[in-house]
DNA sequence: GCCAACGTTGGC
DNA sequence: GCCAACGTTGGC
């Protein structure tokens, strides 16, 4: 089993586009960066992953789940682009912000701030119990 | 709005 | 295969 993170900004699909899909998920669809595609390759169903929100939020908001692994991404016309579908789990009760990871030691080396720009993340389990904790789940989503 | 970081493209 | 030019992303 292992952790993800998920990035989007709010105005392209936003936590409550993803909770308004309920149990049954919706495609991460859109991602078009052969790294993001390969960490999406690797997930497993059941995976949990964090929802991040870039842009003006820059916080963690969320916990989604890996519903269903690799497929074509419907939104591509050349076949060359995959995506995963991944449900709302629950939401971060105290949203976890990018200066607060940053300001973290133990989170130094995380992908989000060594490597911003990749969509689609993942996310050690130390990371995860760390953050899980900052965020207020005192029952963590894991295996 | 600016700029750094990164990925992709295309000329050589 | 190298690298300059360009486009995009995302933090500030």
């Amino acid at each position: 089993m292992n952790y993800w993170l998920f990035k989007s900004e709010p105005d392209a699909w936003s936590w409550d586009q993803q909770k308004k899909e309920g149990a049954k998920g919706a495609e991460w669809d859109g991602v078009r960066n052969y790294q993001a595609r390969n960490v999406m390759r690797a997930m497993r169903k059941g995976d949990f992953g964090f929802f991040y929100q870039s842009g003006e939020e820059r916080r963690i908001v969320g916990v989604v789940k890996v519903v269903a692994e690799a497929h074509k991404d419907s939104t591509d016309g050349t076949g060359m682009w995959e995506c995963v579908d991944v449900a709302a789990v629950s939401d971060v009760p105290r949203a976890v912000t990018l200066t607060e990871i940053k300001g973290d030691p133990r989170l130094k080396d995380m992908v989000l701030v060594k490597n911003s720009r990749l969509s689609v993340q993942p996310v050690t389990a130390a990371e995860w119990r760390k953050l899980c904790a900052m965020g207020g789940l005192s029952n963590p989503p894991s295996c």
